[in-house]
RNA sequence: GGCCCUAUCGUCUAACGGUUAGGACGGAGGCUUUUCAAGCCUUAAAUCGGAGUUCGAUUCUCCGUAGGGUCACCA
């Protein structure tokens, strides 16, 4: 691939980013980067009303997580926002002054019209349409005003819009990069506002003039923009401008098949984060929506998906958010980190006291043990909270009827028999010379627990080590508490019987 | 309602117009086993419906149906 592609990623700061945006904006990385092209991050904040104070913050704070990173624009570098590039500010509400001056040239070229009807009027309108089952749309009320009234009210200051003035015979059609040929008949598009009252452009005359200065190649963004590109069109049309490659992603689906929301879950980015999802898991998953290699493999590491990614093989039809499967990609990268990595990874679950307790090579063995059995950190934490967790770090109160096998029956003979084996079993450990060889140590217990009864020598001791009906094997145990923590549990067993 | 988009197992998806319609997640069963987890093996499960084109449609066309998106001075 020789073209150089440039695309961008271009959220509002309206909240936080979701793992929709996540997946457009990974899709854009993974085109560029792909060409060595440039991959830039522009903010779209030209709705006044919805802007969040941190909004660019959680954007920035979520693609670095994820380590999907613009090269151009607004980025994070070293923890600071910078913006930057060859088109100046990459934040709308500061280009101002650019949009104004295309919209005159519209204006002077007949393609752009004022406007100075109320909302109340079209509020009316739109009312009148749906009573009659017209299609919706501006009605073109004032598309032929006269050039000294427009003056003259303009100069009384009356509030005004700009709108685009869309042909009202012919169709307009694009070659969608995932659709195909898409069209749609002119008289259909509304006369849509290009500038509002408060001289802020709308996201339709926005998004053209800065695709078109930031030298955008591709557009890749959702399907919910399918109706409004025969507008972004036209204005690239009136312009005398060459558009961009349009490719429309399939949405991302809540169970139910509906447009993914918060109603049913999580969806912002940096709450996937804090339950414990490796940026790894969420990007391979998230690739995975609408998108596949072609081939059976499905783990893929960021540059694998830059090397392999082609939106040629992005489909049409939306997906699901099926969290089931976030937790296998989940599991599978938990698998691929370092033991101390997954120290750390298991610590910020668990409370802050626990690691005072336990030292690092008791941790380093511990991780393992857990990571086997969740699917992420937040599991932990709701361990920890059933009491799951108590055990390894202090010594277990349990019931003595609990050390008794399912096989045997609660009877004084039980109890000798049990107490009996925990004895030998002690007995065995404080032996020289196998002390602190875990192998050795499982070699003889192993031996002992065969010659006598696998459950009725196992499960008791497992018990005295845990206290619990559920756990890790009992050598794995003694060789996690190590020899001298053993024998104090099982003579605590003892004590109950 | 107008316009637009979409349609393969429950879910994510594969299949030059010719396959026993494949894989993965999840499910079920089994092996292993003192319990749990992991691992391994096995298994159930899909081409929305109807026409047409064709020797032959999951695949191409049309019509239905269903779902979704969009119809703001929000993006």
């Amino acid at each position: 691939m020789n073209q150089k592609i440039v695309t961008r990623f271009a959220p509002s700061p309206t909240g936080y980013l979701h793992v929709g945006g996540l997946r457009t904006a990974l899709y854009a990385y993974l085109v560029a980067t792909k060409s060595q092209g440039d991959f830039i991050l522009r903010i779209e904040d030209t709705d006044r009303e919805r802007y969040v104070a941190d909004g660019i913050q959680n954007i920035l704070e979520s693609l670095t997580w994820a380590h999907i990173t613009p090269n151009q624009g607004v980025r994070l570098e070293n923890g600071t926002i910078i913006n930057s590039g060859p088109a100046g500010s990459y934040i709308q509400s500061e280009r101002l002054p650019i949009y104004k001056k295309y919209v005159e040239e519209l204006i002077a070229k007949s393609h752009a019209y004022y406007c100075f009807c109320t909302p109340e009027r079209l509020e009316e309108v739109r009312n009148y349409q749906q009573e009659h089952k017209l299609p919706p749309g501006y009605d073109g009320h004032c598309l032929h005003l006269d050039p000294q009234e427009i003056e003259n009210r303009i100069r009384a200051n009356e509030r005004h819009v700009v709108r685009l003035h869309m042909p009202d015979s012919g169709e307009t059609k694009w070659d969608d990069v995932i659709r195909g040929e898409v069209s749609f008949k002119n008289s259909e598009v509304d006369d849509q506002v290009l500038l509002k009252s408060d001289g802020y452009p709308t996201y339709h005359l926005a998004v053209v003039v800065d695709d078109h200065e930031m030298n955008v190649t591709h557009v890749i963004r959702g399907e919910e923009w399918i109706s409004s590109t025969p507008k972004h069109l036209k204005l690239y049309e009136y312009f005398g401008w060459t558009p961009p490659a349009f490719a429309h992603l399939p949405l991302l689906l809540n169970s139910d098949k509906s447009k993914l929301s918060k109603r049913q879950g999580d969806v912002a980015v940096l709450d996937y984060k804090t339950k414990g999802y490796l940026p790894e898991a969420l990007i391979n998953f998230v690739a995975f929506l609408g998108w596949n290699p072609g081939t059976e493999q499905e783990l893929f590491t960021l540059n694998e998906l830059v090397a392999i990614f082609s939106l040629a093989k992005v489909n049409k039809a939306g997906a699901v958010f099926n969290i089931e499967k976030l937790d296998w990609f989940n599991r599978e990268y938990l698998k691929k980190l370092p033991p101390e990595d997954l120290v750390d990874y298991m610590l910020t679950y668990l409370p802050e006291n626990y690691r005072e307790v336990r030292d690092r090579e008791f941790l380093l063995r511990l991780a393992p043990l857990l990571l086997e059995r969740i699917s992420k950190g937040s599991d932990l934490s709701e361990m920890y909270t059933a009491g799951e967790l108590d055990f390894y770090f202090e010594n277990p109160s349990y019931d003595a009827s609990l050390l008794l096998w399912k096989k045997l029956s609660d009877t004084n003979e039980s109890r000798e028999l049990v107490k009996k084996h925990l004895s030998e079993i002690a007995k065995i450990l404080m032996s020289e010379p196998h002390s602190n060889d875990p192998e050795k140590i499982k070699s003889y217990l192993w031996h002992y627990a065969e010659t006598n009864g696998k459950g009725e020598v196992l499960w008791p001791l497992r018990v005295a080590l845990s206290g619990k009906e559920k756990s890790p094997d009992p050598f794995v145990l003694i060789a996690l508490l190590g020899q001298n923590e053993s024998i104090t549990r099982i003579n605590s067993a003892i004590a109950l019987l």
